[in-house]
RNA sequence: GGCGCGUUCGUCUAGUGGUUAGGACACAGCCCUCUCAAGGCUGGCGCACGGGUUCGACUCCCGUACGCGCUACCA
């Protein structure tokens, strides 16, 4: 094998579209990352291009098969496929930096020969040429980088004491033998960029363009870090999140289609993004909004999705159903209701079960008066004369009876859903009837008679 | 400390010299209503500060403050 040697004569802009995702696996996907392989792949997908992944697994240490697991994992949930990489192969792997060493020998030995290194304490480090260095950013623009004081820019180091490499020089070997178009990053790399260009240099190597994004923070504008809730992307598929939904917002952070739209599906957003149009500031990650167009996504999704979705999360809970139109009658009169699939089994329990809690307070409050039993036995007499079971029906059916009882609709209504739900809160209540059956629905009405 | 980046409602953003500074989330109130984190309407809330440039600055320049990043034999 012969390591790729980027001709000088071409320019980047002549290359096809190649862009990667290269984390480390720590054991989490960072949100951060998460939305960096997002642009990632948004810009190799609106290009026609090759989207990477590449696992920097460099510090052994601390990478393993599960650390592993969770990216593919995180990256298969929010949709983001990768053209070449570990599970999928490519020409220009190994995608394991773990696996890169001979490249890596190579690669320094060519620098060692031009003079480029030296020795120190046995690290190998590289000698900076003292320059100022221009970083041309698609998102940043042009920044002069001043390297030529070694006080306050020090010669970076290649590889350490024991023979393991450092991440500036992997990761530059690895971009110019990968032949990376565009290198789309979080901005905590930008001081890094001039000292990666000065490797692509000693290595005429035609450097990648960049385009730093700002970095996402925490409400109150710091740094989110592990111990922040929401950090971890595994936890969106835990509490209920669409990946779409999660995606869509996570596009907004940083990225607008500028004119006011928020909801966007994926396709339209891989026609309008450009990385010019990424904003210079850091973006703080609004729970509430993230929570918001999940359900927004919810209640616009089709019922076949809207199942596919929920069905792990019922199967979890332990519920069974027998028909599946069953199940799709009682997704849809929730479905509106509920911004987090993992709330999902506490309302829709009553209609898999017999065996559903009452909560308390409820009960307290609806089913304990006289007058409440007495109106609900007056219902259900009422109900068991509606042949036509449908929620108009029984809507009608139960207003008469409130006038007939002179009370309002809502003393007949909260307490009858107690009844037949547990709950104080729920799907509407004709619907829930509707679904739940006639049968059913008298036979708990009765029962708190 | 040095270097770099940034600063429009609490938050995400639109805005590129002349706008009543627009939208969204959140918040408050009202309406609808059988509950609801559903829907409808209304409202409060913002250009960090100080200098310039200009007839005129949120928009351009400089400075200050504040925030973030890098400054590792972490990635």
């Amino acid at each position: 094998m012969s390591l790729h040697h980027p001709s000088s004569a071409a320019s980047m802009s002549d290359r096809p579209v190649r862009t990667r995702f290269a984390p480390s696996p720590t054991g989490l996907l960072h949100i951060g990352s998460a939305r960096a392989a997002l642009f990632n792949w948004l810009y190799a997908r609106k290009h026609g291009g090759t989207f990477i992944l590449r696992v920097e697994d460099t510090d052994h240490s601390r990478n393993t098969r599960e650390a592993e697991q969770v990216i593919f994992d995180g990256l298969h949930w929010l949709g983001l496929d990768w053209d070449e990489g570990p599970l999928k192969g490519g020409s220009y792997g190994p995608y394991y930096q773990s696996e890169r060493n001979r490249i890596y020998e190579e690669y320094l030995a060519r620098l060692e020969k031009n003079g480029h290194l030296y020795e120190d304490h046995g690290a190998i480090r590289f000698r900076s040429p003292r320059e100022k260095v221009l970083v041309d950013d698609l998102v940043c623009g042009k920044i002069e980088f001043d390297l030529t004081n070694p006080i306050t820019h020090p010669d970076i180091t290649l590889r350490r004491p024991d023979g393991s490499w450092i991440f500036h020089f992997v990761n530059v070997v690895d971009d110019i033998e990968m032949e990376i178009s565009h290198v789309i990053r979080g901005e905590d790399h930008l001081s890094n960029t001039p000292k990666h260009l000065e490797l692509y240099r000693a290595l005429r190597a035609d450097p990648p363009h960049f385009a730093h994004t700002p970095l996402i923070l925490n409400r109150d504008g710091s740094k989110m870090s592990k111990r922040d809730k929401g950090v971890n992307l595994g936890l969106y598929p835990e509490e209920g999140y669409a990946p779409e939904a999660l995606r869509n917002y996570l596009c907004l952070l940083g990225w607008s289609p500028k004119d006011n739209r928020e909801i966007l599906d994926i396709g339209e957003i891989t026609q309008l993004f450009e990385l010019n149009h990424i904003n210079r500031r850091g973006a703080a990650f609004d729970p509430d909004k993230c929570f918001w167009m999940n359900g927004q996504y919810l209640l616009q999704m089709d019922l076949a999705r809207y199942a596919e979705l929920a069905i792990p999360f019922l199967q979890k809970a332990g519920l069974h159903w027998e028909k599946w139109e069953y199940l799709e009658r009682v997704l849809s009169i929730v479905k509106p209701k509920i911004k987090l699939l993992a709330d999902l089994p506490d309302w829709v329990r009553p209609f898999f079960t017999d065996d559903f809690p009452f909560e308390e307070v409820a009960v307290e409050k609806y089913l304990t008066t006289p007058e409440a039993k007495k109106n609900l036995a007056t219902l259900a007499k009422a109900l068991a004369e509606v042949d036509r079971w449908e929620a108009s029906f029984v809507e009608t059916a139960l207003k008469a009876t409130a006038t007939a009882l002179g009370v309002k609709t809502g003393d007949l209504v909260h307490p009858a859903r107690v009844a037949v739900s547990g709950r104080s809160i729920g799907a509407g209540l004709y619907e829930t009837f509707e679904v739940l059956g006639k049968e059913k629905t008298l036979q708990r009405l009765i029962k708190q008679v």
